[in-house]
DNA sequence: TTGAAAGCGCTACCAG
DNA sequence: CTGGTAGCGCTTTCAA
């Protein structure tokens, strides 16, 4: 029913090795012989069996990937680069969701583990190390990207989140705001790093910081919509209600923004944004919003290519983090007739149109 | 190095068969023995070697998906649900994006069936039977979404186009709109078919279809934004200038509402607006967009039930048909004061926070 | 340049 | 209820 090498050996009165050996670019072949096969293997259609090659070489040829949510368009962007780069090395990428629960993180890992990938490449939203020295154990090499976790000495590729916040925040502070606030994500490192970069220019620019001013979104990339009206609705209540913020991802900032124009907030009169992501549609909201672009597609690209990088070494290399440098992009929501720095904004508002 | 299940077997001083059945809850194990095993397993964190099963079983529990592009909202999230619907049985999905290229397309089929891949599910881009006749030949059995291909008689898990079309196109009727544009997707059924369904819906009115009215963009599904722009810079050239507009999707009808507003076009005022997806962010949008909703999340979980239910069947069952019935949710960007159908619109928006 | 033997780790089939 | 025998389709190592 389904052809084997046996049946083209057969055909071709040559042996089985040979067939492997002509398909595998094995140099030992004499011409002839390998045109025949070729043109028989053409002919039959025939494709070696993966599970068979498998088993013998211990190679899938599958990366797998874990991220909390495939419909983020982050991740769905560093999903595409990642399998365009890794196809182009006859990888293919296998998706598993962790809906930013890190049960199910470790139930996905294990599954994938199962399945003897030749690398895993996590999003983790894990707080513990626990289940990554069992990846360890188990040899499979992985990398993580977006979030890295401390005390773990793992490939690694993101973008400087602490520079996230501060850029952020900073540009508030540079168009004039004097009460900023920050729509926090979830407790692992993008979300703590952020708000320390929140924190650190405050510092700079010689402001307090108030905690009042600082909500927490446990979810930070799943259901982020709501979650970002929920902060806005705590927001609208401060007593002096704040005149800029800063939220952890853009989804979240439209989530804020909507609310806070549904609630006949002005922005950026009333009260300025900025997000983080600079996703694609982000230049299409009610108010075009601000965001620190943090390189989604180069992520997913330095990702597969250090995955590559393993793949084709024989001792697994030492651990390479990439830090990348994230990058403000001013768009109508922190744009404040009065503020300083027009020119700057203007400059950096260049961007705009080759922002995707 | 790695456990096998023979080493488990000497372990426990029983047979390597013994724990293979164990381990695929085969019923005539004992109590006692079972417990010992499993107790082993656990204890040696062993997994099986899905590649040996596969070899031997024929089946790798892995599902392949072929769509345009894994960027897109709704693909996307056809991605996700897909995923989460299949997970439940023990299938995996593996990603591939064709980039809305028929050959890259056929390229990526052929690597996907050489893997052997228990089901293939695809968002073609391709206008020929051919290459499905060639998945057909190598007994995979795959189902078709979004776009079905005439002449073929495959699963297929989609919405009703043309309804989509008729929907989008009444509706801009009935609020009052004389010159109904449309901004048309690629030659592939959705496009061909959301087409028929305005003209036919023009036609019903007692309306002209007009040829300049109609603007095509070859790829629908990537880099859309811009498109949407470049036919709506020919739409405003033209005299008279339409006051009704149906986009074949949301990405689209995102970069046509980005020129027009950009351009002094007042939305809904001067242009009303309809897309098609009814994406996350469209309520977000600089006049929230009114979209026909497709169901996308559905037509993820029911092509992987479809699927599911092909892997759980000894023969290949017949082919299942399943058209979903859009669904018009009303926004901003069509609401007329002037229009009749006030109210209608009116209970249409409440629809407006369900989504999503 | 070609090929034979051995075996990857598992499951199917049938005998005890 | 338990286990032996075969073999899935391929690659690897080494001999010819």
């Amino acid at each position: 029913m389904n052809i084997r090498m046996k049946d083209i050996a057969k055909d071709l009165g040559v042996s089985l090795i040979t067939i492997s050996k002509v398909l595998r670019n094995h140099p030992d072949i004499g011409d002839e012989t390998r045109e025949r096969v070729l043109a028989r293997v053409k002919e039959l259609d025939y494709r070696p069996n993966f599970a068979a090659r498998s088993l013998v070489t211990g190679r899938s040829y599958l990366v797998g990937l874990v991220v909390p949510d495939l419909l983020h368009p982050f991740f769905a962007e560093v999903a595409k680069s990642l399998s365009e780069v890794l196809r182009q090395s006859g990888y293919y990428l296998i998706v598993s969701s962790s809906d930013e629960d890190p049960d199910l993180e470790e139930v996905e890992i294990n599954h994938l583990l199962a399945r003897r990938l030749d690398t895993l490449i996590i999003a983790s939203c894990r707080t513990t190390v626990d289940v990554f020295f069992h990846i360890e154990k188990q040899d499979t090499p992985y990398v993580l990207i977006d979030r890295c976790l401390p005390g773990l000495s793992a490939n690694f590729v993101g973008v400087d989140d602490e520079l996230v916040g501060i850029l952020a925040t900073r540009h508030l502070i540079d168009i004039g705001c004097k009460k900023i606030a920050h729509i926090c994500g979830p407790e692992i490192s993008p979300g703590i790093r952020r708000m320390e970069g929140y924190k650190r220019a405050l510092a700079e620019a010689g402001m307090k910081v108030i905690d009042d001013y600082i909500i927490t979104q446990r979810k930070g990339d799943v259901g982020t919509k709501q979650g970002g009206a929920e902060a806005m609705h705590k927001l609208l209540n401060l007593e002096p209600r704040p005149d800029g913020l800063f939220c952890f991802n853009d989804p979240l900032a439209m989530g804020a923004m909507n609310y806070a124009l549904d609630h006949g907030v002005r922005i950026p009169e009333d009260l300025a944004v900025v997000g983080c992501g600079n996703l694609h549609y982000d230049d299409s909201l009610r108010v075009p919003l601000s965001s620190i672009d943090q390189h989604s597609r180069k992520i997913g690209e330095e990702a597969a290519r250090i995955a590559l990088r393993i793949l084709n070494s024989k001792m697994p290399p030492k651990p390479e983090t990439l830090v990348l440098q994230p990058e403000l992009i001013a768009r109508e929501s922190t744009q404040r007739r009065t503020g300083k720095n027009i020119s700057k904004k203007a400059r950096v508002g260049v961007k705009r149109n080759q922002s995707r």
